[in-house]
DNA sequence: TTTCTTTGTTTATGGAAGAAATAAAGTCGC
DNA sequence: GCGACTTTATTTCTTCCATAAACAAAGAAA
């Protein structure tokens, strides 16, 4: 929420209307793939005379290829245009404690190159040069750079922040915005996350969702009406600190309700379930553990009812509708997916649909894409109708 | 989210753009009551040119009112724009069990008629007959209808509709709006308060907020990004069914937090500790009465914490920065809300300012104003997800 | 009065939207 | 194989509007 002063740009004028053409054009082609003008007629509604020398603009500049005409029982066949996802690059940075690592993908979210560097010195400085160097010839066609960064990102309680070197309220994406000239966003991992699995994962036929990842700490990722929500500090979906717990309070950086059920907790307690090396998924350990072992079953259901309870917590706040389960939480089995999924109805007033997340690492850079392509399309009223 | 059959309307259309502007200058006169053309070039960005025949038909419209010369320092005196809140009137029907009222009020909110009827017979035809009688000669001014309706009101359970005649599933909105030719919206009044505290009330002057709403049931509603957000099923909000509670499950219409913490509890806990008639306002009985009863000093603190986990849980969701006490909850005096500032601060991990609502039994008013008004902006047909 | 300053209106001009005609490129019927 | 038909793409032409610039208005200052 940073555009506060009216820029004294018209509403109607002649470069937004051409923008706007150009950008309704573009979305659709990326989403249909391969179209034909007639398409295009229809999908956005602009007329032929409008689009003809548009399409041409489009494919001079590289984001539309012609292909040869397309298969048609009668008449004249159309001449099927083929969207050019390699013209529109999106760079994915991600802070983590002592790395940075980079990636460049174009808009299909397939990556092109994608290096991992110590971060030494200033970070602004270190993207600033990492992300063209490794664009190389491409740099042209970078749309954005999404930034994705542990816990709360802007404003708020940034705690874990300092792990990585950042400074409280330093507007690194403002600085990175100035030095390379696209737009920059900076988010939360958990964010970025639920972003892409609304994109091109297990929330893409919704407009509501919640994403609940379990790693060190807990954190949830809220997609409402088809747009991330941060809350107003950015501090939305830090459901580790939920109330749910009587015992344990403060926030000394950890939630109480996180400490006890994160992956690392549950790692501690399946080393004394099963007495050995600790687990590298401990949650897929315990799952499999649970078919024979009485007390892992009943560890497991303590488990689930503990992130039931967090589920319900959100769904009586938001109802996203789905939920979708990441991180750790993915290691469920169907068994114990279903399981949740039922503590979940017994306990919420709306129909909710609890199942995993299907994007798994690449969440991240699929969110970083959608982020970086929607906010050049930032500022424009909202034409497109929502998939 | 039903696919609409995509219009074959065009982005940038001759007519949109012309009604994009007209907007522009109906909302800018809006906030700024008073205005010359001048300071319109400069809030709309719209040029000189295209404001003299616009202004020019609003004026003919009713929308505007040319009023004298204003004072100048120098140069010519700039002739003064009124906005004529009454060129825009709008009606608030409130479904309640039993009972209908209807309120037309102008863009200010200020009530131009108002009437109660019995609610014999069909809903959507009572409204329909009662609408236009009671708007008279005003009703070509009507811009827009906004129904609230207790409890959920589209999708999800519909737990108090029937109470009202409601058939679960009946779209009332589009009845009434195929009548009537206007705009309608349906929403749950808790929905209907937030939105009027946030168009003119204790949120007015931030975009996220949460409205606690204490009344028979306990609910919320939620404005994150200016907008109400109301979830897929229509049922964010519905925080009586927070799992706060370990005693009490189960959703037979009443969510188990709501059942021991809401006026009606309250009030009936009043009586046992001063006996006699049961108070019309048990929250500042309960207020005035901890001043010198220890044990309704330690009652009060029990609900105060009560509530207080209820506005964590929300805030650690969402992330609203501003929480709203309403309905019952205003009744607390300024040390009642500081405590609740005091339990919330302590274990939240972003800062939120707990305050009053101020606009009390006008808020569903303002909002069903607001409502309408941006409903008739938005050129939607209604705003609720169908189920 | 003259001149200056700001405001509001009117007057060209370019350029795009919209509609319709035209050209292109096939299929189908005979 | 040839013409009629169908659908698609481009071009043409008219109309209308955004932009800009010139112009008129209305007072204040000199």
């Amino acid at each position: 929420m940073t555009d506060v002063v009216t820029p004294p740009t018209s509403p109607v004028s002649r470069e937004r209307a051409k923008e706007i053409k150009r950008l309704s054009v573009i979305s659709t082609a990326r989403q249909v793939r391969v179209l034909s003008r007639a398409e295009l007629t229809e999908l956005t509604g602009l007329s032929p005379a409008t689009l003809t020398p548009l399409v041409r603009e489009l494919i001079a500049e590289g984001y539309l290829i012609e292909r040869g005409p397309g298969t048609s029982r009668t008449g004249r066949p159309r001449a099927m245009l083929e969207f050019n996802p390699r013209a529109e690059l999106v760079a994915a940075v991600s802070l983590e404690p002592s790395r940075l690592s980079c990636e460049i993908a174009d808009s299909d979210g397939t990556v092109v190159a994608h290096r991992t560097v110590r971060l030494a010195g200033d970070i602004v400085d270190t993207v600033c040069r990492s992300v063209p160097e490794l664009a190389g010839d491409g740099l042209p066609a970078l749309r954005g750079v999404a930034i994705a960064a542990p816990g709360v990102s802007s404003g708020g309680a940034v705690r874990l922040a300092p792990s990585v070197g950042l400074v409280e309220g330093l507007p690194i994406g403002e600085s990175v915005q100035q030095r390379l000239g696209v737009p920059v966003v900076v988010d939360n991992d958990v964010n970025l996350m639920a972003a892409g699995e609304h994109a091109c994962g297990a929330g893409s036929d919704v407009a509501d969702l919640l994403l609940l990842h379990v790693a060190d700490g807990i954190g949830a990722g809220l997609v409402l009406d088809g747009q991330v929500r941060r809350g107003s500090g950015g501090a939305a979906g830090e459901v580790g600190f939920l109330p749910l717990d009587p015992t344990g309070r403060g926030h000394d950086g950890i939630g109480p309700f996180e400490a006890r059920w994160s992956e690392n907790a549950i790692a501690e307690r399946m080393v004394a379930l099963a007495p050995g090396r600790r687990p590298d998924a401990p949650v897929a350990a315990l799952v499999e553990l649970a078919g024979t072992d009485e007390r892992a079953a009943a560890y497991l259901d303590e488990v689930l009812t503990a992130w039931s309870r967090l589920i319900v917590s959100c769904v009586c706040v938001v109802d996203p509708g789905r939920v979708l389960l990441s991180g750790a939480a993915t290691q469920l089995d169907d068994a114990a997916v279903e399981r949740l999924q039922d503590l979940v109805t017994t306990a919420v007033p709306s129909p909710t649909e609890v199942r995993r997340a299907v994007l798994g690492d690449r969440a991240v850079l699929h969110g970083a894409v959608s982020y970086a392509l929607s906010a050049a399309a930032a500022g424009l009223p909202h034409l497109l109708p929502t998939p």
